[in-house]
DNA sequence: GTAGGGTTAG
């Protein structure tokens, strides 16, 4: 007997021992009904089905859309007695989001309607499920969950716990999170890369918290790492971007994070960019966006072409990300004519960030005109940040009648956000409304609203140094303030004007009135002067809009000092050099 | 015993 004809015989072997092996694929889709019903037959005929694994493949195929009662009856056809095992395999096919009302009502009469219920759920009945529930049903399901597992059952298993897990995170409730994981004894990659993730989502979902989540995320790395869990690539999407976050360069750990633009080494991300052999969407979208955020608005069209040439798809984030590239480098035009082609095009229906990106694209270039038309015409219900980038530009553009009518929608959903009154105040002082302008902040004290206060982080060979406005609580703090009025001193000898009134006001969100030159980026600055290699780039991250006082500042001190500065603010980077900022003073 | 979980985006 040949080798070829072993082989052969192998195969039959292995398929009498497995007769269904085709079908053991996870992935496998739901069957046509004509064809379903044929295997169903045969399945029963050739007596597989009193094999329970043989008839859990075969209920993982039926159709979704089957009638409930039509897969009832197919559970009910099994030699074997019903199981849970048996039922939740008949759930998981119908767990698309798609058919999710059939996958409840299956649910609901397998394991609730008869008294005492026909079976009782265990830990595999939950996870499909909540992967076809939007987030508010899927927390829900999972309150209930844990409630018929009870918490102690739920949470041993550590397949539900990160199933949970991913519920809690996509509901924003990162304490709940952090429970289920402390309570999962032996967690495993993927239970890691759920908590990762659920901090990486808090990360870019909540300005107030990012820098905090950031930090549990590398301190959850090292953790895992000295457990001797392998990271793969999910674990290093949030890592990544934790240290893009921080600005962690010197974490040699994490080559990578210079690579990624997020700590401001565009070079070295547009390095590992040419380097990478297989770029999916993820990686051009990831490319785009880092050009968009350090202004390079041409380059990343340029970059889309290359995107479409080499026949990548793009998505809703591609779209957002030249969007938001146009819009930070003022190419309205072209991102105008992109918004329009993304349905009819690339079939892409445009989300509430596509809007927001637009209408702050209309309102930077004074189009605000266009960007109301586009408020009513649009047919999602405007949030607030597109309400906020109005106002921001009716203030710029004095126009005071819009502005008051944003300001009025703004209060009406989010009346207790700290920077929405700055925000407002700064409106009324660019318009010259003064009297409007100290009412809004009184009001916003007497309502008890603490603003959130300014933050820089600066690395300094390898150590990060955080500021708050007004801190002096570094152990270098007596130097830093003398550094501050010098560098104030120096800077007003070559030509800087000292701040007027109407700059007093013409702050973001931090709040200078109280701080006049404090602002965490000023205190940061000095410090990096003071104790940085000379000649090095100076990189500052800071959690709000920088003000237009310290742009001017730091445009001036990369000139007297020969320092380049690199400041990533809330939205976007500032590489100063020679007294110019690469944004082009539009931010 | 069999099956179920992890991929942010301004």
């Amino acid at each position: 007997m040949g080798p070829a004809t072993a082989a052969a015989e192998a195969a039959l072997a292995r398929r009498a021992a497995d007769p269904l092996p085709a079908l053991r694929r996870r992935d496998a889709l739901p069957l046509p009904a004509r064809l379903f019903a044929q295997l169903h037959a045969l399945v029963l005929t050739a007596g597989l089905a009193r094999h329970s694994p043989n008839f859990s493949l075969l209920l993982r195929l039926a159709s979704p859309l089957l009638p409930v009662s039509h897969r009832l009856r197919l559970l009910l056809s099994s030699p074997l007695p019903p199981t849970t095992f048996l039922a939740n395999s008949l759930l998981l096919a119908s767990s698309s989001s798609r058919c999710l009302p059939s996958a409840l009502s299956l649910y609901a009469l397998l394991f609730l309607s008869s008294s005492p219920p026909l079976l009782r759920p265990n830990a595999f009945t939950y996870p499909p499920l909540f992967r076809a529930a939007p987030p508010a049903l899927a927390l829900a399901l999972a309150t209930h969950s844990v409630k018929f597992l009870g918490a102690h059952a739920a949470s041993c298993d550590r397949v539900l716990g990160a199933a949970l897990l991913g519920v809690f995170a996509r509901c924003g409730r990162i304490a709940s999170c952090r429970r289920v994981f402390d309570r999962i004894a032996h967690p495993d990659l993927p239970a890691w890369n759920a908590l990762l993730s659920a901090y990486a989502r808090l990360r870019a979902r909540d300005v107030a918290c990012a820098t905090s989540a950031a930090d549990a995320i590398l301190e959850l790395f090292v953790r895992m790492l000295s457990l001797a869990i392998e990271p793969n690539e999910i674990t290093l999407v949030a890592v990544i971007g934790a240290c893009g976050e921080l600005g962690a360069v010197s974490h040699g750990v994490w080559a990578l994070v210079e690579m990624y633009a997020g700590c401001g080494r565009l070079d070295l991300a547009e390095q590992v960019f040419a380097a990478a052999s297989d770029r999916d969407t993820r990686c051009y979208n990831a490319m785009l966006h880092g050009l968009a955020v350090h202004g390079h608005g041409r380059a990343a069209l340029s970059l889309l072409d290359r995107m479409h040439g080499a026949g990548v798809p793009v998505d809703g984030v591609t779209v957002l990300s030249v969007m938001c590239a146009c819009a930070h480098a003022g190419l309205v035009d072209e991102g105008l004519d992109y918004f329009d082609r993304m349905e009819i095009e690339f079939g892409i229906e445009p989300r509430i960030e596509h809007y927001g990106c637009m209408i702050d694209m209309l309102s930077r270039a004074g189009r605000l005109n266009n960007a109301e038309k586009l408020i009513h015409e649009m047919l999602i219900v405007p949030n607030a940040a597109i309400y906020r980038s109005l106002i921001r530009a009716c203030g710029i553009h004095g126009k005071l009648e819009l502005g008051e009518k944003m300001i009025a929608e703004l209060m009406r959903l989010e009346p207790d956000d700290s920077g929405n009154h700055v925000l407002i105040s700064n409106f009324y002082a660019r318009t010259n409304r003064w009297e409007d302008a100290k009412k809004a902040r009184k009001e916003m004290k007497s309502m008890g609203i603490d603003k959130n206060p300014g933050s820089s982080l600066v690395d300094i060979n390898g150590v990060l140094h955080e500021f708050l406005v007004g801190d002096k609580t570094h152990p270098a703090s007596k130097e830093i303030y003398t550094m501050v009025e010098e560098i104030e001193t120096r800077l007003i000898e070559c030509g800087r004007r000292s701040s007027t009134s109407s700059a007093l006001f013409d702050v973001e969100e931090e709040d200078k009135a109280d701080t006049l030159s404090y602002h965490s980026e000023r205190l940061a600055i000095a410090f990096a002067l003071i104790a940085s290699n000379p000649g090095a780039p100076i990189r500052i991250i800071k959690n709000l809009r920088v003000c237009a006082d310290c742009h001017e500042s730091a445009k001036l001190v990369s000139r007297v000092y020969g320092r380049e500065i690199v400041m990533r603010d809330r939205t976007r980077f500032h590489h100063f050099r020679d007294g110019v900022c690469s944004c082009g003073d539009f931010w």
